[in-house]
DNA sequence: AAAGTAACCTGCCCGC
DNA sequence: TGCGGGCAGGTTACTT
């Protein structure tokens, strides 16, 4: 599920809803997503403190609490982050059997983590201290120092595909299928393009294509897909989905040419090209 | 270095 | 109606 823009989006919605309000409970159903404490450290270290800031890294959320220790989320597939306001206990369609970890506050407001499929992994780690899951992220794609220059360096001499590129988070984070698939449809470029046959105008165009998709997705609150999977922490779905012009249109015509789209896998994950746009 | 596969999970959709 | 296969916004480990 979650790429950048719906990473972000929930951090946004975090940071209006529980700054500087205090844990008072933490319950937690589903252990195993802890992955770096027992239940018991996790639950003491957090109860009784409060969230300062929140910050997103790549797919990463990271929330420093004012005891200087920092709990990290990755949504996996599924993971959301909901919001519950003093007295309301559930949200439409979502299902409470896949609540995993709730955090109550003094205001008897809460947040829950919700995760169908449990690919979602979360840390509470002392502030200063290294995840190497995090230390090994390359560029933030919306960082202004992120250079057309770094992105031209990265790309011009590698040998590989550049979707699997775009998606290999040491290089770009925050960058998924979703969005691999816009921006290369945007920028007019065959996914199956080795990197280093790319021209100068090739990469230039994806450069931007990239940042632009990035950035009008966030406008929307992100993507939310048919089947409604994911939502912000009010549990209201994201508006990209009318702006995808190729990803998940099986069957589906080039917005463009009109030529029928094919589907590919790439690397076991579904490929949305038009081969007459994209070369 | 690059690309494929399977694994981690649950749910939904499609074809038979 | 039911069953099996395939697929889903991700990541990692292991193999070719």
């Amino acid at each position: 599920m979650p790429e950048l823009p719906e990473v972000e989006t929930i951090r946004r919605g975090l940071e209006k809803e529980v700054l500087h309000k205090r844990i008072i409970d933490v319950q937690i159903n589903l252990p195993r997503l802890i992955k770096n404490l027992t239940e018991n450290q996790f639950k003491t270290r957090l109860t009784g403190s409060f969230i300062k800031t929140i910050k997103r890294r790549g797919k990463y959320l990271l929330c420093l609490l004012n005891t200087k220790d920092c709990l990290i989320f990755h949504l996996g597939m599924s993971g959301l982050l909901l919001y519950l306001g003093k007295d309301m206990r559930t949200i439409p369609k979502i299902k409470e059997k896949h609540n995993h970890l709730s955090i109550s506050f003094e205001d008897a407001s809460k947040i829950i983590y919700n995760d169908v499929r449990q690919f979602g992994k979360i840390w509470l780690i002392r502030e200063g201290e290294k995840l190497p899951a995090i230390e090994s992220l390359g560029w933030e794609p919306l960082d202004d120092k992120f250079t057309f220059q770094i992105f031209f360096d990265l790309f011009r001499n590698k040998k590989g595909g550049i979707k699997s590129q775009l998606m290999n988070q040491k290089y770009i984070t925050g960058v998924g299928n979703i969005y691999a698939n816009e921006a290369l449809f945007q920028a007019g470029i065959h996914p199956q393009r080795k990197s280093d046959s790319l021209t100068d105008q090739e990469l230039q165009k994806l450069y931007f294509a990239i940042k632009d998709t990035l950035k009008r997705a966030i406008l929307c609150d992100g993507t939310t897909m048919a089947d409604e999977s994911y939502r912000n922490i009010w549990g209201k779905p994201g508006n990209f989905a009318e702006h995808i012009l190729i990803y998940g249109k099986k069957n589906g015509h080039c917005p463009i040419c009109g030529n029928p789209l094919s589907l590919i896998r790439i690397e076991n994950r579904s490929t949305f090209v038009c081969t007459a746009c994209q070369k």
